[in-house]
Formats: C-alpha cells, sequence, structure tokens
DNA sequence: CTATAAGCGAGACGGTACGTCTGGTCTTGTG
DNA sequence: CACAAGACCAGACGTACCGTCTCGCTTATAG
C-alpha cells in the first residue's frame, strides 16, 4: 500500500522522515472525525502533525488525495484476505470499519470530491471501490447461495454495499448483528 | 416547501425580492453540476446570481444549508404524492432525479457535512432522508409484496435507497432498466 | 445657524421632526468624543439618536457636513459678539471650547477632510476659520496694543490660534491660565 | 528610522521583501494626497503598491500606525541635526515639508486619530512631536535671542509649531519668506 | 573529505474567500 | 411628505488558507 509516492530519485539527498507519513496521516484521521472534510485544512494538518507546510506538499499534491490514502490506510487491512472468514464475518468488519467517526466524515466526503474531479475519481475507485467489491464477490463465491449466485453481479454489489453505506455513513444509524443478518437473508446467504 | 426562511417580521421595512431565491438556488445547482461542492463559493453563486453577497447571507447561514436547500429544491416533486405511480416509476424518477449532475455533486457533500454538524444533520434528516423513506414506504404498500411486506422496513429502506444511492452516486455508473427491474425483483416486488 | 437644510417645499406633507436634530446632533457629539471621527459611522449615529437611518441622510449629505455642524453648534455662542469682555477671557473661552473631547476629536478631523474634500473646506472655512478670525480681530481691536497693532493680521491669527490648537489640540496639553497670559504678553496685549 | 517592525525572529523562514515597504509607503503617501485620509483603505494600498493585502497587515496592525510610518518616513531628514543652518532656513524646510500634499493630509489625521486612540497618540508623541520641538529648542538654542531665551520653552513650541500648523494645514494658506521673517521677528531671533 | 542533492522547519509571498459591517439607495406601510 | 423599518448593491474590513517561494540547516550518497 504505497501511500506517498517516492520522490524521483530516492538515492540521492536527504531521505524522507518516513515517520513524517505516519503522523500526517493520523492527524488527517482525528481532524476529519473532530471537524469534518470541509473544515480540514493542510495548515491545520502540518500543525497537528508537528510537520512543516511544505513537508506535507512534497508528499500529496491535493486534500482529496490525502484524504483517500489516510481512509485507504485504515480499510485496508479490510480489502485484505481473510481465508476461511464467513460473508457474516466479513460484512460485520466492513461495517465497523465504515462506522469509525473518521470514515464516516471521510468516505462520502472524497465520493463526493470523485464526482467532479477525475484524478480523484480514478483513486477512489482503484483503491477503495474496487477492493470492497472484490470482497463482496469473494463472499459470495465461498457460500453455495441460490439466490446470490443467480443474481447480477453489479446489483449484488450495489445492494449489498449500498444497504451499509446507506444505513451506516447517510442514515448514521446501528448497524447491529440484526442488520447483517437480515441483508444476508435478503440475497440469499444460507444461514 | 418554503426553502429561505422568511424575515423576522415581514411586514416591516422593504420586502425581500423573491425572485432573487430562484436566482441564487439555480447558480448554486448550476455551480455545483460545474465545479463541485468545495469549490463552490458564496461569492461566486452572489455573482452567477447577479446579487450581492449580503443577499445570500441574509437569507441561508452557511454553505452547508443552502446547498441542501438547492437539492430539496429539485428533489420535491420527486417526493410529493404520485397516486397510481408504479414502484418502477417511482424508483425510474428517483434515479433520474440523483443522477442529475448538480444532485450527484450536492446529495453526498449534504451527507458528508451532516456527518459533522448537527444542524446539517437535522434538515437533511427532515428535507432528504425522511422524505425518501416515506416514498419506498409508499411503494411497498401500493404491492401485495411476498417479500417486501415481510422484511423488516429499516432494511427495506436501506436497501433499495442504498442499492441506488451506491449505483448513481458512488459508483457513477448508469441505472438502466435493468438495474430498476433487478432491484425490485430482489425485494420481492411481483412484475 | 441654519444646520439642516430645510427640504425644497417645507409646507407640503408632514413637517420634519425638530426634536430629531438636537438628538442627532447630540448623538455625533457623544460619538466623536467616544470613539473618534473615523469610528463615527452614520448608523450608528441614527441608531444612538433613536432615529432611522434615512432621516440622518435626508438632512446631511455627507458625514463629514454632520460632523461640521456638529461641532459648530457647539462653538457657535462662542463666535457671537460679546461685548466687554477682555481679550484674556475670549482667549479662555476658546481653549475651553476647543478642550471639549468631542471638540478634540472633530475639529482637526473637519481640517483633515477638508484637505481634501473642497465641498468640506468651504463649509470649514465658512462656519470654523472665519468666525474664529473674527474673534481674534476683536481682541486685538479692543486693545491699544503695540505690538498687536503693527504685525500682520494673518500672522496674529496664525500664531493666536495655531498656539491655541497646537497646546490643546495637536499636544493634548492642559492651557491653563499661564498660557493664555503668556502668549497674549508675547503678541503685546497689556495687562 | 526604523519604520516597519521586523518580525519576531528574522533569522528564520524566508526574509521579508525590504522594496514593499518602501512600495506601500510610497502607495500611502500618493492615495493620501489624492483622496485623504478617511477614503484610505488598506486595500486601496495594498493595490497600489502591487503588493499583497497580508503583506500590509503582517507589517502593520492599523491603517493609523501605517500613516504614522507614512509621515515619519518623509519628515525624519527634516528632523535629523543640521549643524550651521539657520532658524529661518530650519523654519523654511518644515514649513516646505508640511506643505507638500500628502504630508497635510495625513499630518492632520494622525493628530485627529491620536486624539482618540492611546497607541496611536504614544507613536505620534515619540516620532513627531518630541522631534519636531526639538528642532524649535535647537534653534532657540542657536541664537543669543532676548525674546526666546526668556520666555517659557513650552509657549515658544506652542507658538512656532503652531503657527505653521495653523498657516500651512488649517488654513491651507501659503507660508512665504514675510511669515517665516515676521514669525521669528515675533518670537525675538535677530536678523 | 568534500561536493552535491534532497529533506526539513520556518515563515514571507501574491492570492482568494470568508463572514461582517457600513455606505448610500430604494421600497414598503403608517402617520 | 416624513418617518421607521429593513432590503438592496457595492465594497472594505481583518482573518485564514491556499500553493509557492526563499532561507538556513540537516542528513544522506558519490566522488
Amino acid at each position: 500500500m504505497a501511500t506517498a509516492p517516492t520522490s524521483p530519485n530516492a538515492l540521492r539527498g536527504r531521505p524522507r522522515n518516513l515517520a513524517a507519513n505516519r503522523q500526517i496521516l493520523d492527524a488527517v484521521r482525528a481532524l476529519l472525525a473532530e471537524r469534518g472534510y470541509s473544515a480540514l485544512t493542510i495548515e491545520g494538518v502540518a500543525a497537528r502533525a508537528g510537520v512543516a507546510k511544505s513537508t506535507v506538499y512534497r508528499r500529496w499534491t491535493t486534500k482529496a488525495d490525502l484524504v483517500v490514502d489516510a481512509v485507504v490506510d485504515t480499510l485496508a487491512p479490510l480489502f485484505d484476505a481473510h481465508p476461511g472468514a464467513s460473508p457474516q464475518d466479513l460484512l460485520r468488519a466492513l461495517v465497523d470499519a465504515l462506522g469509525r467517526p473518521e470514515a464516516r466524515a471521510a468516505f462520502l466526503a472524497v465520493i463526493s470530491e470523485a464526482a467532479v474531479d477525475p484524478v480523484v475519481r480514478e483513486r477512489a475507485e482503484h483503491l477503495l471501490i474496487d477492493p470492497s467489491r472484490r470482497l463482496v464477490e469473494r463472499c459470495s463465491a465461498t457460500v453455495a447461495s441460490t439466490v446470490a449466485s443467480t443474481v447480477d453481479p453489479d446489483l449484488l454489489f450495489d445492494v449489498v454495499a449500498g444497504a451499509v453505506i446507506h444505513r451506516v455513513l447517510v442514515r448514521g444509524a446501528d448497524a447491529d448483528e440484526a442488520f447483517v443478518r437480515g441483508l444476508l437473508d435478503l440475497v440469499g446467504v444460507p444461514r
């Protein structure tokens, strides 16, 4: 998960401070959770991270870029393969990850920016949407489902991911076990 | 759907220019579609609307407030009762409305702000989420559905609205007739 | 002392509220003493006078105009003839009048505006400078001075009025009896 | 005569553009002469100086501060010691300096603000009044005057400076050689 | 051991927008 | 007509960040 692009010639000159990357992304997540995307400023991030403004700009070109990486950084473990995990476990993990305050503020902000900025869109698609789609597909593959295997994969993805997003992000409601179970029932995943 | 709050005592002093309301909201929608939420500025709105900045601030206190009203203003007809409309028609109308460029940029921005600003949250809930929920409920009530009537109404709302939002707003994909039909099939609405 | 210009046809329609004139000028003086000229606003004056903004604008066209009248209004008694008054008495009265807080803030502000705005200059010359010159000339005429009668009247005016202004307004120092006496000695007015 | 305060720690960060100081003060003087103090805006100064608004605010906190420095900047050479100069020369130089249009508008503006703002008063006293007082005292010290040496120094200062100010600034009249000679005669400076 | 190269903190730079305030004008209803 | 009220357009206020640019200094590799 290469977040910050490396400098053109990483072997010459003083190497970048690796700790700064983490400090910056932590600051982004903290500020996102506290104040939201539109109140997030690069200056604020730098100050919170204890880093010069130029250090942030050297690594990320855009506020949106920075936020995408901050989000991906926390969702990454979720997207990695989880051999042997049940659909219910995976869905539960997704719900938990998106429910974290910094993810709530950030995720839809990124999507909203993506609607208007093609660069953000590409990154968001590549780093957020595609992995979550693969997650859903892995689920449906692991079960001998009667419905999930017949339904259009596009629709299945929209229904499962959409329901989670709508419940957790849009409505900000609690996604309890009943929700997860009900959703899986609806798409035909056997208990 | 009274959008702009009226002045404290509307009978005293020079009355507000009613035309300005429409000019402002039109400008908001145009700029949202062109540049997106985070590039939207009150100064830009005022300039585009041909109105003084103070005229905007007199009527809306917040960029988010203004955007909520701009979105509601276009979605309002959708939320009004449509006697005799089939679920398929209603869902189709919803998909079309959300697919318009200014709605795409605005809707998720509003939700994203709502995650962090309680005032926005309350307005969004009242003016956007609740009406769309009633729309879904009206649908499920009009059909003798085998599934939709047994499934939890909360879940039904999340699945239907979520699938639309995910398809149209998050993924930015085309929501064709097959999608609408497939979604209705999944929740058990008979053809 | 016609302060507010009368309306074109004063006999038709509702007559002006005469009390408002005094309320406005009082408010001007109070605010001048408290905040100074550059912090003086028409809105503030209207609010303090308990009068609508338009009532002020109907009577004065300019902030400087308004201030000139406010100052003249308090200096007027000084400029009227004082038969039998000694030069010392007249000078003392001038010093006292200019030393009042609202006069301090206003007088030089008016002069400063006058340096740049011909309309203000004409009013200031007519209503402030000329009368005070006549005051000084009345003084020198009443005494059989050895010096004051031989010195150029222009210079005499500059020296007497200038010394007072410099002591009271520019330096903001106390103008005691010794100052008045010393100044008269210098220009040759016998005790 | 250090006008603009230096930054707290001048050795860190990018150094200030020294040329900007002069550009700004030049702009202030030009605008003062053209439009006067109350029409002077920081935005206008910045625009005229070809400098960002923040660059002005970084160096001066107040419009009055800025004007004080602009005035001092032009009067400074006058206040420096002029060994061998006659009182007549010095007075002539003072008259000429104050008679310049930008000085006229600025000087009275500063005094007028000083009457109401203690910070301005202190700066004006320190940078304008005290030096000009020393100038007058140097004059009276260089001559074996019969009057100037017996008269109260306070009064002498008020009379000389006051006469110049009244003639040049208040009345806006021409201060010719006769005025200078007459004033010196009056206070007893021998030819 | 000394270039050379890049990172870093600090902070100034020209800009843009913020949300507020005032100026001066206008448009109502009421007296 | 005058007046209070308050909306209107215009534009300055002083602040906050933007993204860029110097600085002096530090920390690496390459010669």
